[in-house]
DNA sequence: CCGATACTTATACAACTGTTTCAAACTACC
DNA sequence: GGTAGTTTGAAACAGTTGTATAAGTATCGG
């Protein structure tokens, strides 16, 4: 093993560009290589095929987020101490790291936003598995603090309104960059967050 | 032109169907044709190409969709008369018509369902122009509605909330039938709607 | 310096894509 | 019943897709 870095990252960075721009399906390998300015062979070299490139982009990011929002769980628990957690800690904890990782790790902040947002509703089958296997043991801790957080409501009331929330979050992931109306001021992403937040914690106590 | 209703909306409700379960990209015109059981050119001939297909596809149920939004948004404003409209009379007006119409227009709801809120991260340009140009009316009417029934939030602060809701909502179409978690009592369609009213509608009013 | 390993290159392949063609079959009207 | 107009049929098209192959080049250990 070289320095094969060069290549095997370029092609990882030009990937998850392209596919969170248009989706897995609309970009060819070589569109992937011909932009990374690698040979057209490099992919099935370097992964051994399409499909695993897009589990490779696929884990690079959603692996470290999902681990990040489940240690910010476990210190929102742990902080907490016995009093049962706020509810806007815990959804804190689920929806910052998403974009806190997309200025840390990724290069383009705008392209792991938008790959993350898209991936929840691709319908490759390949990536649902990806992502149940993905989101099980988070799913399953959320729901846990969500329930003591919120004692009134029933497993299936917090499943809905944890759907909702997944929703809000991955459309504004998509398109939070997007054409906003004219005339708008443009509110920070810090300020998004915390709007954000607010929404689904309102929502979550909603009758 | 005879009874070409035949081919034509067999061709529709086949799309319609693989469409919503896959995705624009992933499903071919062969897929669509062998499923009708058309010929392979019966694509092209009546609708021009796929493109074309997907078009119609698109506008058979969002048109309808989109204009029962509007309709219901001028019921709910006329009866309130000189009252400014409830906050939950409004979304209603957005989020029962996209229920709605699966029910009634189309042969199978899953199938518009699933379409419906598969469309809105398509990445398809095709799509997003098509969905640009059905919204752009509805948004303005709903901006203005929720203005008036929200006083105390800034015109940025409504966008944001209204992209939240968005999300919710297709998400929500997307995967509503979707693998419950086990031992979870079954929400009716109706229970499911009413949830999501109060959880977009709580959203609206968080500080 | 040699040789082995790791990587890159160019080319070829088979499968599939949307679309076109044109003859055959059908329908309806006079 | 024959003919114009409409719809279907089977086949072929050119282009793109992901992948495989084999020859090439670099890099490093001995």
């Amino acid at each position: 093993m070289k320095h094969d870095q060069d290549t095997r990252t370029r092609i990882l960075d030009v990937a998850e560009e392209l596919f969170g721009e248009s989706g897995f399906d609309r970009v060819s390998v070589r569109d992937i290589t011909r932009q990374a300015r690698v040979n057209l062979a490099a992919i099935n070299y370097h992964f051994g095929g399409k499909e695993e490139l897009i589990a490779a982009v696929f884990e690079r990011h959603f692996v470290p987020v999902n681990r990040a929002r489940l240690a910010a769980l476990t210190t929102v628990e742990d902080s907490a101490k016995r009093n049962t957690p706020r509810l806007e800690d815990i959804l804190e904890a689920f929806i910052r790291p998403t974009v806190q990782c997309s200025f840390t790790t990724a290069k383009s902040a705008k392209a792991f936003s938008k790959l993350f947002g898209r991936c929840l509703s691709e319908p490759n089958p390949e990536i649902e598995h990806l992502l149940k296997r993905q989101f099980e043991p988070l799913m399953k801790r959320m729901d846990a603090a969500l329930m003591r957080a919120l004692p009134q409501l029933s497993r299936s009331e917090i499943f809905w309104r944890m759907k909702f929330t997944f929703g809000a979050l991955h459309h504004w992931l998509l398109t939070r960059e997007r054409c906003l109306p004219s005339g708008l001021q443009k509110l920070d992403v810090e300020g998004q967050i915390q709007t954000l937040i607010s929404f689904a914690a309102a929502g979550f106590r909603s009758a």
